[in-house]
RNA sequence: GGCGUCGUACCCAAGUGGUCCAAGGGAGCAGUUUGCAAAACUGUCAUUCAUCGGUUCGAAUCCGAUCGACGCCUCCA
């Protein structure tokens, strides 16, 4: 089946064709690690992984890199504010990283590399960016892509660099540029970085940020790999001067599909830790909501569109997540072995197959959840069909890995219940109500069926 | 100022020329079921797709204008 993704360069959805047959190479733009991501950020690393795990269900094999930025501004800043080493504070936050990772149920990476770990290849790109002419040194011993020496500068933003407005921090932050638009491969030491630089060259300094995705890429997935991702800020600066160093000083292709994740908003507003209006994995966590709710908030809606975070949005994903859980239960119960799919199954992977339609998958996944729904309150569902609703379930959530893991009640609950069940056997009814209150009030919920109680956290 | 995305029901969100007098989820309302609940099921819930014009046999979908929201233009997922 044909696989179509938007790419961003084209500005068109086109076919995916691997360079290496069967394989895909994959490098997804990581975290600097100087906080902890927030829930903006993981919906980008969630697109990635619904793109991974897509590739992945219709066969492909999947060799993904994701860096890890612990050399910047911004870490270098962290450090100085809790005046702790640059490796304490970047080794912390890649943990709870990866932690948070795995929390929300995202597939890991093949590799991630470190920009500390990759100094001597960054001066090496630098080095022959100055000697093919595409780069320069300043006096103070930093060194410059200029720009203008890359015929198709702008061509990913599709910017028009000389129609650009100035802005005053660029106005303002460099002086000895000779184009003010160029932008940094290494930037020369200086007092607030403290002991932190490595000898180059050009003297003592630390690489520029977009150098490291340039040389890490190409090192672990060769010069010319198929996607790059990342959120839609990451265009333009990023993107668009790791083509300009990759393509300036490997004379390749680099990348054949770019794919960029729309923006998380929160109250019309983009989530970002600069706006100050961030929620974290663990706060929202600690607010009640379960991996598989933040997932399908995540999810609800196409990748490529604006997503307006919410508590509302939150509260509507924990209950569609029941939904699937609840029906995956039920069927559960009533299959048998075999591997059988219902032809809405195909109907599914077309729309995920079509630059990750997500809502449409949910949406033909809900429509046969109804329609088993139907057929289990009428008793009329066969083993068969309960098996085949049972495959296709697991299939969909080899995409949105939505299932919930057998809960464990604590002792103190299943004390209660135990009660519960008593009262109702003697038909107390007032009692195993009141049972029933508390057990909720402990955070629990008691729901009856005909084969006896179900109980899950609120 | 330049570039770009978007505006679909009470909320979220697919659909981008006919199969749509517009999927799906949530909320609401009515009913079935239940000791009561919950869950589940049934029915109901946009003659209409920001507005106004145009193209077309046919438009939510294409074109133009207007209004509104958001993003990028060297911190950013």
């Amino acid at each position: 089946m044909d696989i179509q993704f938007y790419n961003t360069l084209t500005r068109k959805k086109e076919k995916l064709n691997p360079i290496k047959p069967g394989e895909v190479s994959i490098y997804t733009c990581g975290p600097t690690v100087y906080n902890r991501s927030h829930i903006g950020n993981f919906r980008t690393f969630i697109f990635e992984d619904i793109l991974k795990r897509v590739l992945l269900l219709v066969g492909y094999k999947v060799n993904h890199v994701m860096n890890i930025t612990d050399i910047d501004d911004k870490t270098i800043k962290k450090a100085n504010e809790e005046n702790k080493k640059l490796k304490e504070i970047t080794s912390k936050y890649t943990s709870e990283f990866i932690e948070d990772m795995n929390t929300l149920k995202i597939l890991p990476a093949n590799k991630y590399p470190a920009a500390t770990d990759h100094i001597q290849e960054m001066i090496a790109m630098t080095t022959t960016l100055i000697e093919k002419g595409n780069a320069y040194v300043t006096d103070d011993g930093s060194v410059y892509f200029s720009i203008n020496s890359f015929e198709n500068y702008g061509k990913l933003a599709k910017l028009d660099m000389s129609s650009q407005k100035q802005t005053d921090r660029v106005a303002s932050d460099e002086y000895t540029k000779d184009n003010i638009q160029d932008f940094v491969l290494w930037k020369s030491w200086k007092k607030e970085d403290g002991d932190i630089s490595w000898n180059s060259p050009w003297g003592k300094g630390r690489p520029g940020w977009h150098l490291e995705c340039s040389v890490m890429s190409t090192q672990y997935l060769s010069d010319h790999f198929d996607i790059h991702c990342g959120g839609v800020d990451n265009i333009f600066p990023h993107h668009e001067n790791e083509i300009a160093q990759s393509c300036a000083a490997l004379e390749t292709d680099f990348v054949n599909i770019w794919m960029h994740s729309e923006h998380l908003n929160m109250a019309d507003e983009k989530m970002s830790k600069s706006l100050g209006n961030i929620k974290t994995i663990p706060e929202l966590l600690n607010d009640g909501y379960s991996p598989e709710s933040l997932r399908y908030a995540l999810i609800s809606s196409q990748y490529r569109s604006k997503l307006s975070f919410s508590i509302n949005k939150l509260e509507d994903a924990k209950k569609a997540v029941h939904r699937i859980n609840d029906v995956f239960e039920k069927l559960n119960e009533r299959s048998i072995e075999s591997d059988s799919l219902p032809e809405e199954y195909n109907k599914f992977i077309e729309s995920l197959s079509d630059d990750l339609n997500t809502p449409k998958a949910l949406g033909i996944l809900f429509n046969y959840l109804r329609k088993v729904n139907r057929k289990i309150s009428k008793n009329e569902l066969s083993k068969s069909e309960a098996t085949m609703g049972l495959n296709f379930i697991k299939q969909a959530d080899k995409i949105f890995a939505l299932l919930v893991d057998k809960v464990i009640i604590p002792e103190s609950i299943s004390k209660l219940i135990v009660l519960r069940e008593k009262a109702r056997k003697e038909k107390q009814w007032e009692l195993s109500d009141s049972l029933r209150d508390k057990i909720k009030e402990k955070g629990w919920i008691i729901e009856d069926t005909h084969d006896g109680y179900k109980c899950l956290p609120i």
